[in-house]
DNA sequence: TTGCCTCTACTACGACTGTCGTAGGTAGTC
DNA sequence: GACTACCTACGACAGTCGTAGTAGAGGCAA
């Protein structure tokens, strides 16, 4: 069978990030950007990321003047989300609570995190 | 170049999944437990996970009887660890706490895990 | 017009994954 | 001893990913 549902590889989620930082993208601005934060590829490379977004439907592109324009068409929320949904389903049984309590007790957190965070809580105490 | 990291498809953390619930097992074992879950593969698809699993030495196997008994190598706690960090460096620039606040916000807690959650912060708080 | 630059369209290719099938050994049963 | 059931070793194959080269079109400077 294998009815593998369309996900996004590592380096295709790095272009697909490039475009919701910068907003609608050429190629080569988009190369650009990834060369800023160390990532060495071809140009070509690139392009061929942004064609295989586009064909799974997750930019879109118009022809605007000398070179396409790339757009991300799926929110930065929406694609976060969906990863971590398979994350939780293929570690923790989708359930979530065992994450949050992981990441709490093993990352660091700043003062304004943790009060931002004592907030939400608060409210879920509440509203329970 | 292509040094990717070694890492574990879907399928194979299912079957090292396996492992971890049910302590050493046979891939017949394995077979069964999958079964359980409603995956349904062949028995030599098990075989050639528990393979690549002890290749990539997330497990290891013994002899024992008729036939070979696998066992992970790996913890649980240390592949969730490693999944979470890609995850997060992936999508969060390695942040816990965009995370952390996305989950509290958008999962389901019960009265008992927002208690411990409450503790835990509460634990944070009085560190910093 | 003749190059040179930049783009797009294709093609390629090796590694990794998910899935199995086949061949051939071993052990208990009739 | 022959059958049957179960195991392992290998090979295979298609689809996905990361990475990139090449060919050919369009525009601009000399």
């Amino acid at each position: 069978m294998t009815i593998r549902q369309v996900e996004l590889g590592e380096a295709e989620l790095s272009v697909l990030r490039a475009l919701w930082d910068r907003g609608p993208s050429t190629v080569r601005e988009v190369l650009a950007h990834l060369h800023d934060r160390g990532k060495h590829v071809a140009y070509t490379t690139v392009q061929t990321l942004l064609t295989r977004l586009e064909t799974k439907r997750f930019a879109a592109s118009d022809k605007s003047g000398l070179a396409f324009v790339y757009r991300a068409r799926v929110t930065r929320d929406r694609v976060t989300k969906s990863r971590v949904g398979t994350l939780l389903t293929q570690l923790f049984d989708g359930e979530a609570a065992p994450l949050v309590l992981q990441l709490i007790r093993s990352e660091k957190f700043s003062p304004k995190e943790i009060e931002e965070l004592q907030s939400l809580i608060e409210d879920l105490d509440t509203k329970s």
